[in-house]
DNA sequence: TCTGGGGTCCTAGGACCC
DNA sequence: TCTGGGGTCCTAGGACCC
């Protein structure tokens, strides 16, 4: 992964990440770098389809499909969408009330977080057992250094051995791209699908790479392909090309670099191994319809501040700042955060925050779409500080949260 | 047609200290 | 009496990813 703002130039130092996790340094020699990057095709539809199949039912994965919410909120979009589905041109986070109209006939399944959790181990259990240098991306993409893996034999040949071992033993495909570092290996997974092997070498780049449009490059958004294009930037090839002094005054000098080193298929990044420690919780809610009433929107910030203490004390933290937001109906956002004395895991305290914060930000008035609560700034911290302006009602609020995570331990364990 | 939920990182401006 | 520059912390807002 290339990330922004961590674009390594010097090869061979060892990185270390904010929280100061070490990251291991691979290459030797980078030019000599083989990156797989392994893609599961359209991971929740397939997954759901492996999950429906072994109870008997048809493979939705060759009829126009999708994952979703609440298909009966028609304020869900879509997760995933199979092949035929994406034919129709239904897309990913497209609202499901949309693609219904598309396709009137469309299957609609919702999907399960914990079912998808164990696919995932498995997928990259496999993976592993072809290197262990392995960093895991999300839930459904890992890249894997198998520059010392190969013993000579042809990375394609392996890569296709990895895809088949996997569609065959877990019965869903991937795609494999392979490069000489995790910028190209991932460009070249995202080639034709599904259940292919591409590759994506630097001297291939000119061919396979710069025809594609900018928007193709990993880090261009939305956003940055509309500043690109509005300058005559189309391809990549175009943005490759480009000198560095026009392309700073677009994007600003961090990005500039970023994207002009990646445009040439240069990426010096490194395989981070040990997963780094969260940095931010958070939780949202979006209202089947926009809320006025002050109960209804406290009662949706008391269940997101539930989540989000609950999450950071199943994880041994405690967060020094707390931030809220809430969305109107035409999707601006009026946001407030705020430092607190001391680090906390306590659901009231971080409750009352959010509820200082949202009577600051919001005038009572106008409609409210979702809101959101955050902490930041976390340690794993124990000793409780004692102050002399402690919250008497503190032992309480304490017992209250060890209630509420005992019941949800037991709703877990029960499932 | 009407847009979820959960993250990461960057930038810019203001406050404050030395 | 009037002025500097660097460093750090904080907040708000924006862009990107899956």
């Amino acid at each position: 992964m290339v990330i922004v703002g961590k674009v390594t130039l010097f090869r061979g130092t060892i990185l270390r990440t904010p929280t100061d996790s070490p990251v291991i340094f691979v290459p030797l020699n980078s030019m000599s770098r083989i990156i797989f990057h392994i893609d599961v095709n359209s991971a929740f539809l397939s997954w759901t389809a492996v999950k429906m199949m072994r109870e008997g039912a048809p493979d939705i994965r060759l009829i126009p499909s999708v994952v979703s919410g609440d298909p009966s909120d028609r304020r869900s979009i879509i997760t995933a969408a199979s092949i035929p589905a994406k034919k129709l041109g239904i897309k990913t986070a497209q609202p499901v009330s949309m693609a219904l109209r598309t396709c009137p006939s469309l299957t609609i399944v919702r999907g399960d977080w914990e079912w998808y959790k164990q696919c995932s181990r498995d997928f990259i259990a496999i993976c592993r057992s072809y290197s262990p240098i392995l960093q895991q991306f999300s839930i459904d993409e890992c890249f894997i250094d198998m520059s010392r893996h190969c013993d000579g034999e042809d990375p394609v040949a392996i890569a296709t051995r990895l895809k088949d071992e996997i569609r065959d033993k877990l019965g869903f495909t991937v795609n494999v791209g392979i490069g000489s570092n995790k910028l190209l290996a991932k460009m070249a997974s995202d080639f034709e699908k599904p259940d292919k092997v591409h590759t994506l070498w630097e001297q291939e780049v000119p061919e396979k790479m710069w025809p594609l449009g900018v928007r193709d490059l990993l880090w261009v958004g939305k956003k940055t392909e509309e500043r690109l294009i509005a300058n005559g930037i189309l391809t990549i090839g175009d943005l490759a090309k480009l000198g560095m002094g026009s392309l700073t005054q677009l994007v600003g000098q961090k990005f500039a670099l970023q994207l002009h080193e990646n445009a040439n298929g240069r990426d010096d990044s490194p395989l981070e191994t040990e997963s780094a420690e969260a940095k931010s919780y958070s939780a949202e809610r979006t209202f089947s319809k926009d809320l006025t009433d002050p109960k209804d929107i406290d009662r949706a910030l008391f269940h997101v501040a539930c989540i989000v203490a609950h999450r950071i004390r199943k994880d041994h933290f405690r967060a020094s700042t707390v931030s809220m937001f809430i969305k109107y109906k035409d999707f601006t956002v009026a946001q407030k955060q705020c430092r607190l004395p001391r680090p906390t895991d306590v659901t009231a305290l971080i409750l009352n925050e959010a509820r200082r914060m949202l009577d600051e930000v919001w005038d009572g008035i106008t409609p409210i779409r979702q809101v959101g609560l955050g902490v930041s700034k976390l340690t794993h911290e124990s000793a409780v500080q004692m102050s002399l302006f402690e919250d008497p009602k503190l032992d309480y609020y304490r017992e209250w949260d060890r209630q509420y995570d005992e019941r949800k331990a037991r709703s877990k364990s029960s499932r």
